[in-house]
This record gives C-alpha cells, structure tokens and sequence, in this order.
DNA sequence: ATTTATTTTTAGGCTAGCCTAAACCAGAAA
DNA sequence: TTTCTGGTTTAGGCTAGCCTAAAAATAAAT
C-alpha cells in the first residue's frame, strides 16, 4: 500500500478494500492535524474564556481577548467550525467541541511546561516566564514535549500554580479558595495566582509572597474590602480587596 | 518624550529636536527589525550558499534548497533588497549585505544553541535535533537565548562539530579536513561532519563514529576511492568515498 | 408593539507568501 | 552576428488572516 495513505491509517478505525481501491473510515474525533499558530491562539483563547463563566462566548469576547477586530473573528469561527473544532452558531456564540478542547489543552499543556522550564531552569523571573512561553507553546513536536514532561519531572502545576495536563488532556484539580473569600483567622498556602500579568506578580514579588507562602488573615475591612494578613506568622500585611481577589489558597 | 520614540532611540546615532519635532538620525546597520519566521529562512539559506562556494548566489539554488519556486524567491529577492538585507541585482544573483549576514549568524546561533539542548538536555540523538531546532531557532527573545547560552555553559560546538556564532556574531574557526583527503597512515580526531541528514548520521551511530572518535587510514582503493580505516586503534571498517567526503577530522 | 441600541455578520479590500504560465535576458554555440 | 537554451523575472491569481464600513439580527427600552 502507497505510503502516504498507510500514513492516513493511525487516524482512521477502520479500512476495507475494494478492487485496489482503499477506503477509510475516519473517526472524526481522532484526527489530529496540525493547526496553525493563530488557529491555535483563537482555541485557547475560547477555552479560557468560557472556562471562567459562561459556557457559549461572544465574539466580541475573543476580538478583545486577541486584540483584534470582531470581523476577524467570524471569519475565523467559520473557519474553525468547518474543521469541527467549534459549535458556532451565528449571532449565539460559540464553544469548543470535544476535539477543540483537547487541542486547547494541549496547548496550554505546552505553554505550562515551557513556563517551569523558563523559571526552573533558565531562571527566569516569575513575570518574565509568560511572553517568550506565547511563543514556544506553538513549537509542533510532540518527541520534544514528551522529553521535556521528563526532563522537567512531570510536574503537575507550573509557576503560577496551575495545573498541567497531561498528554491525554487530564488535569488535577486543585482544592483551593480565594483569599478574599477567607473568614477572620482562617489561613491556608497560596496555590496559585488569579492573574499573570507581570505588573501583579512584580507586586507580589516585592511584598514577599510566592507559591508556598503560609497566609492567615487577622482582620477584614467592611469599608473597602481590604484584608490585614499576617505572612509566614511573623510579617503583617495589608492587601487590597483588588489584589485578595487574585490569590488562591489551599482549601 | 513620548515612550514610543524614546523607545526607536537605542537604535539611531542620534537626534536633534526642532520645535516639539524630534529628528532620529538611524545608523542603517544597527536597526535590529524583527524579521518573518520566512524572512530569516531565505536569509539563513543564502548564508549557507554563500558560504561553500561562490560569492553570488543565483536564484534557482535558493528556490531548490527552500523547495519552493524561482518566481517565489525573486519576489523575496525584492522584498529583502528593499530592507537592505541583501544586495540584488536582477539577473546577476544575490548576496548578503553586512546587516543580512548578521541576522543569518543569530538564526544559526539560535539553531546551533537549541540542538546542543536537545542533545545534552533531553536526550535526543544525532539525527532527531535538527528538524525540532528548525522551528525553535524561530522564536524571538534575546533573553531565552542569552540565558540557554549561559545554561548550556557557553557551549562553542554544536552536535554536529558546527561553531556557534557568539552574540555579535563571531564564531570559533576548526582548522579541520575532510577524511577523503588524508593520506595513507594519517589520522585524526572526528571534529564535524559535511552532512547532516539522519540518514548519515543514523549510518555514522550504527558503525559507531562519533564527534571525539579516533581515525586512522589504512588504505585507500584507488578504484572508487573508498578508505580502509582503523576506528580507535581497535576496529577496521570501510568507508565509501561518498562517507570519507562528509566527515571532517582535526587539522 | 415599536423604536433604539448593541452585537454580530457580510461585503469588499489589503498584505505576505506562494503558485503557474508567459515573457525576457545572458551566455554558449553555430 | 545570429540563434538557441536555460536561468530569471513579470504578470496575474490563489489562500490565510487581517481590516473598515455597511447591513442585519438581537436585545433593551419605551
């Protein structure tokens, strides 16, 4: 049988052949083709947008998320409809299909691991990590995650605390809570960060709390939401509601 | 001054202000644009044509070692004439302008650096880093490859024997030659090779030469000019005049 | 129920990078 | 010198992804 459609036959279930004429029997749901560098932004993309909220996202949602126009983004969602990553249905919004999300999480799969690498290794910053790894999550091979997964340690959660998911799209799920959402005397260990921007984490940096930092909090303010905390039972602090909202603790 | 200009100003020579206008006096060699992923590929390619050979690099060269086609590579000939990366004359060939071959060194730097990871890193053999390097070599953040320099202990070679470019572009010369042209009881270190395709190199594990192997000729078959050679000091192999042409041993 | 405001889509157009087919140039051969 | 031949360029057209402006659909307000 000719190359190239031996090649075809990992993604299909089935074949039968019929007087030198072969015919596949494609499961749709298996067929991983590579997509495209902007393809692949505009699925994560909806996968985070509807992972925080709502289940169907708006277009205008994703032109914001994307810094692009709304008309860019229909022409995409079409695009992307017609390869069955996404339900779109005009004027309803859109949301990823099964085979969407599995290229969302692989994605995000990679961009989290070259995260742990950046700060791990390379000693990157916690606010430096984010832009170069926009960058490397959209290297296609899957040999070179899989050696990196290893030579990382499998780690289950990147610098910031969220989960990595595994080569088959699972995640763990952390039990966490937000700070501000904490009662007087309660505490926990901050598992993860609600925002990544680097004008936050260099915050975050500098009045000494990172992944691991033991908080407990002594007061609440019923005035503007802001919280008295004490660091590591030894530094008090005072967070703003703004930034209390933005960190997780263990549950 | 408003941060977009000052932020053109660390690639001019100077400026003057008249009346609120700022006049920006650009060095044309020092801007540092960033180039399409396509870009740096004709740019690497007419670097690396240039390098063995002629002085002026012709058109249908370019378009069979991109696999692309003539008319493609004039109309890319035009585009990076007008960005003075090379100079083009129609008709007469193409060369590299001092800013082009600049550029051309960083990508290999890039290249070099990410293979020399994959191998030592994670483990990759021989024949499987050039194509992951390929796409890496792409990606653009002077402070990855500043930090993966400095994480791979400033490495001068890569897997292949090839120097690595420094940051300004200056790269290690090998006093070096090939194994065809050496004489009976001559010998040397293996310091690179001619070839890099995994069919060569996956040749070269299997009789098992390697970059720091020790060779010595034994004879040389006036025929076909194939080589007998000792590997070691212990095993004796022949080596086809095709594999005696693509290996370079210590001068 | 109708009007108004907002969101979304269509229509048409742009650039980068690629293609084929046809025209063009340069250097070798006659 | 003229002719031939092969390499090179132009002309015109394609897709991906983006844009603006105008039209259409939905949601909100009267």
């Amino acid at each position: 049988m000719h190359a190239s459609i031996v090649g075809q036959l990992k993604v299909c279930l089935s074949y039968r052949t019929i007087q030198d004429t072969v015919i596949l029997l494609f499961n749709p749901l298996s067929i991983d083709l590579v997509h495209s560098y902007t393809e692949e932004n505009y699925i994560k993309t909806i996968f985070k947008l509807s992972a925080n909220g709502t289940q169907e996202v708006n277009t205008n949602a994703i032109a914001e998320a994307l810094e692009t126009r709304a008309a860019s983004v229909t022409d995409m969602l079409r695009k992307l409809s017609a390869k069955q990553l996404v339900n779109y249905v005009k004027y309803k919004g859109v949301s990823l299909t099964q085979e969407g999300e599995q290229v969302a999480l692989q994605v995000i799969r990679k961009h989290r691991l070259w995260e742990v690498f950046l700060l791990e290794k390379l000693k990157f910053s916690w606010d430096e990590v984010h832009e170069v790894a926009e960058e490397l999550e959209h290297v296609n091979s899957p040999l070179l995650i899989q050696r990196l997964d290893e030579y990382l340690g499998y780690p289950k959660f990147d610098p910031h605390g969220d989960p990595i998911p595994s080569e088959s799209g699972q995640m763990m799920v952390k039990k966490q809570r937000l700070l501000a959402e904490l009662e007087i005397a309660e505490g926990g260990v901050v598992v993860g960060v609600n925002d990544s921007q680097p004008l936050f984490l260099q915050y975050l940096n500098k009045v000494g709390i990172s992944l691991g930092s033991r908080i407990r909090v002594v007061d609440k303010m019923a005035y503007d939401h802001s919280l008295e905390i004490v660091l590591e039972e030894e530094k008090s602090l005072l967070l703003s509601s703004e930034v209390s909202r933005n960190i997780f603790l263990s549950a």
